[in-house]
DNA sequence: TACTCGTGGAG
DNA sequence: TCTCCAAGAGT
């Protein structure tokens, strides 16, 4: 099919040098493709270098510590991935003999591997043409193909399954799949898409009818929720009280200073007489260093950042007492980052 | 199905 | 400043 010849012939032409195209190995590009789920590949090159440097083979990574991962990933976001992809390495490393399966409904078991990353891997890895649905081919697709349904519900998804199905190169599977995610990131981008560099324009129904930008079709999504929070750097000599995260949730088993969830903007005496009663003890000279917010995917946090001193605390499960060094070792999400640094400027920790 | 789950860059 | 988003998966 000339389309396939023009797209491939394309993607050998103008792909982009990436590290995870320097390899082979399954597990590698396995990495890859979790760290790429929602994450620009220019946030994902240096972490993506670290990890296959620290983690080369699916036994380093199946027996690493969990903590250690997440500081590994700290920064990246979507934290469960790395705690997925460990689960699924270490089902890979008992049940396969170290070796990732090569069928759709094998890979498709392990953890953290959904439709998407199961034919991305079946067909970079092992050259298996199957289907590697993400949002570049589905705007792509919705362009070539002129398909008008909403890409925003899920069920729209295997419409364009079933597509590329039809029409991926069974001589090369991993240019075509390859070739149409990097077509939606260099060529055929959501807005302003550049048509006339477009190696398979001549295909394009879309570009035929002057229908480009108003493709694809795609739902909005509802405005998101807000909540107030007091954050608290508690120190006794050279240590800082600091906690872990439930296990599952947001920022799961990610380390922070001790929050509390307020009604509205946080006072440090009412902060005080908080603190007293969650941590039986004394809590003293609570003063305000900061104010910011962060933005999440789904929510934001309104953050009041206070230091205050802790005398005779019962440190209740799930806290401990860490020096300035230990800090560095904890895994930590954006807001608590925000925190750390005003610390530091202020020279506090 | 709809919601949860992070972050930083682009327009 | 605001919106949308970028190689999605789990529940």
């Amino acid at each position: 099919m000339q389309f396939q010849n023009d797209l491939i012939s394309w993607f050998a032409a103008e792909k982009r040098d990436l590290p995870w195209r320097r390899t082979a190995d399954p597990y590698q590009i396995w990495v890859s493709e979790i760290m790429l789920q929602q994450t620009r590949v220019d946030t994902v090159i240096p972490y993506y270098k670290r990890f296959v440097e620290k983690f080369p083979t699916v036994n380093d990574l199946a027996e690493a510590d969990e903590e250690v991962l997440l500081k590994q990933w700290e920064g990246l976001g979507y934290y469960s991935r790395v705690r997925n992809l460990q689960a699924g390495v270490k089902e890979v490393a008992e049940k396969y003999n170290g070796v990732v399966p090569a069928s759709r409904k094998e890979i498709s078991l392990l953890k953290g591997v959904g439709p998407y990353t199961a034919g991305a891997i079946l067909s970079i890895a092992y050259g298996i043409p199957e289907h590697a649905v993400d949002g570049n081919v589905m705007r792509v697709l919705s362009r070539i193909l002129l398909i008008e349904e909403d890409i925003a519900k899920p069920k729209t998804r295997k419409v364009f399954e079933d597509a590329v199905t039809e029409i991926i190169s069974h001589e090369d599977p991993s240019s075509f799949n390859q070739g149409l995610m990097e077509l939606g990131a260099l060529i055929c981008t959501p807005t302003s898409p550049k048509c006339l560099l477009c190696p398979v324009r001549d295909h394009c129904a879309a570009f035929h009818e002057g229908k480009q930008h108003e493709l694809p079709i795609k739902t909005k999504a509802k405005k998101t929720k807000a909540l107030q929070y007091a954050m608290l750097a508690i120190q006794k000599g050279d240590k800082v009280l600091m906690e872990k995260r439930p296990p599952t949730g947001l920022l799961a088993n990610m380390w922070q200073f001790p929050m509390v969830e307020l009604a509205g903007e946080a006072l440090a005496a009412e902060i005080e007489e908080e603190l007293s009663e969650n941590f039986s003890g004394s809590v003293s000279g609570a003063e305000k260093i900061i104010s910011f917010k962060h933005v999440f995917s789904h929510l934001t946090w309104n953050v009041d950042g206070f230091i205050a001193q802790g005398e005779n605390l019962k440190v209740p499960e799930g806290m401990k007492w860490v020096t300035a060094e230990e800090l560095e070792s904890l895994p930590i999400s954006g807001p608590v980052q925000k925190m750390k640094t005003a610390l530091q400027q202020r020279g506090d920790v």
